[in-house]
RNA sequence: GGUGGCGUGUCCGAGCGGCCUAAGGAGCACGCCUCGAAAGCGUGUGUGGGUGCAAGCCCACCGUGGGUUCAAAUCCCACCGCCACCGCCA
């Protein structure tokens, strides 16, 4: 949620933050017009109900004729405090709900415009030149089937499209990509977490992931409960009504989950290989910090993510995300793109995001500071930041291509080796 | 899934229809005392919201949501959570 009082004081900001992801600025003038009635209805609610407490005390203190006259007056006004009561309750709830739809005002720095408008703030590495090394690379779906890694014809099988196997060499990578994962994330200072997969609508909609982004998240039939998409979720309501020592910030958390998503609206999309899937696994870093901090963390984050790639020998780039292409909760987002050779093209393979406090007023967590509120102490609403550190099926499918040779066998990062039982090539194995 | 018990402020804990504006204690902050500290004494000590230039004043909050009543922390119902036991299960 939006600070509301940014929306009152200075609501052309909020205007000016709409139109840059590319959303209408009408709702802004909904919430505002939402909030006055709001603020009547509170005014009158508490006019009534000042009026019903005073009448109580004296009911309380004379009894006889003089208790009976006040009984009469009183009948009247209890029917009145509660319609006002009612009418209050309304007026809050389609204040913040007006609200929620809001999404977090994109940061100064980034760039304008849709999915096309990121801007490249660096390239590392070199896309490897298969050409010049004198022959055709496969795709990871051939690459996963000569090594008996990925079974994709099993998973559709079983589960449906976009369902896999990782088998044999597959299901070791993931295994060794989560182990080396979990291991730089604690030198890093991160507490390693196992989060449930399952939350309910709260810890869904404080992160922002029940709004327009509702129809990619699976609910669990007749169970008010949500498979969520990234453990961003339960990380982020893993403190919700929860006031933080601010002594105590940052916090750091590094979870490895599953990850669920409908993945609606992208048929024919990435429909060959592992791309893009309905389940995979993932290592996701999660921080909660002051405001001021967030910004210096967001680049922490990412350096995180920076130094994964690189010990996976991969090509990549770093984009600064369109406004239009943030999510509701992110101020700004940088995502690391991996070369994908069969694709000639970079993909996405990590993101980082610092939704400042727009999460964190929505569940309800703030940080205690030490000092009174004159010198910006007391208690205030701290930052939330995510960043992928590795998304299993997304980073084979880059280190199977990226590292194929000649004969199909996979080259393994010298970086991978010790968590792959030292295992320096991954070889074809007989079909079965 | 069943039965029973319990959810009160930062924490412990009393209150079980109207002087609850929530007792008492602990903790914390400040002051007195002291060479300094402890002990002792005194004062203060939440969150959200409304209103006001401000000091302040007002409203809400006793797990959550309904209900009864002129009036609910207190009575009734539902739900959630915790604890214990039973059943089931990995």
């Amino acid at each position: 949620m939006i600070d509301p009082r940014l929306l009152r004081d200075d609501p052309d900001r909020i205007r000016d933050a709409q139109v840059k992801r590319g959303l209408s600025a009408g709702v802004v003038d909904e919430a505002l017009a939402a909030d006055e009635r709001r603020r009547s209805a509170i005014v009158e609610f508490e006019r009534l109900r000042g009026e019903q407490k005073s009448l109580g005390k004296q009911i309380a203190s004379v009894s006889g004729e003089q208790k009976q006259a006040l009984l009469e007056r009183t009948k009247g006004l209890s029917a009145e405090v509660k319609k006002a009561e009612a009418a209050q309750a309304e007026a809050e709830d389609a204040y913040r709900a007006v609200l929620l739809t809001i999404p977090n005002p994109a940061a100064e720095e980034a760039p304008a415009g849709g999915e096309d408008d990121y801007t490249v703030l660096e390239h590392v590495g070199t896309p490897r030149d298969f050409s010049a090394e004198g022959f055709e690379p496969l795709d990871h779906v051939e690459l996963g089937r000569l090594l008996g890694a990925i079974d994709i014809d099993r998973g559709a099988k079983v589960s449906g499209a976009r369902f896999y196997y990782l088998t044999g060499a597959g299901a070791d990578l993931e295994m060794a990509l989560v182990t080396m994962a979990m291991d730089q994330a604690r030198a890093a200072g991160f507490t390693p977490m196992v989060p449930p997969t399952l939350v309910k609508p709260r810890a869904m909609e404080g992160t922002g992931f029940l709004g327009q982004a509702a129809d990619d998240v699976y609910r669990i039939d007749g169970e008010d409960l949500y498979l969520v998409g990234t453990s961003e979720v339960p990380l982020a309501a893993y403190h919700s009504d929860e006031i933080l020592d601010a002594s105590t910030l940052p916090r750091r958390y590094a979870a490895f989950s599953p990850c669920f998503r409908k993945e609606a609206g992208s048929y024919g999309k990435d429909t060959r290989g592992i791309i893009r899937v309905h389940w995979f696994d993932k290592v996701e870093m999660f921080a909660y910090t002051t405001l001021e901090d967030s910004f210096s963390e967001h680049r922490r984050l990412l350096a995180q993510e920076k130094e994964w790639l690189g010990k996976l020998e991969l090509a990549y780039r770093v984009i600064d995300t369109a406004a239009g292409d943030l999510g509701l909760s992110a101020q700004r987002k940088f995502d690391c793109e991996a070369w994908i050779p069969t694709q000639g093209r970079y993909r996405e393979l990590t993101s980082t995001s610092n939704c400042t406090d727009f999460q964190t007023r929505r569940l309800d967590i703030r940080g205690r500071f030490p000092g009174s509120d004159g010198d910006t102490g007391g208690v205030r609403p701290i930052a939330t930041l995510n960043g992928t550190l590795v998304a299993i099926p997304r980073t084979i499918v880059a280190i199977l291509e990226t590292h194929q040779q000649a004969d199909g066998s996979v080259r393994v990062p010298a970086a991978l080796q010790p968590y792959l039982q030292g295992r320096e090539v991954l070889e074809p194995v007989a079909a079965r």
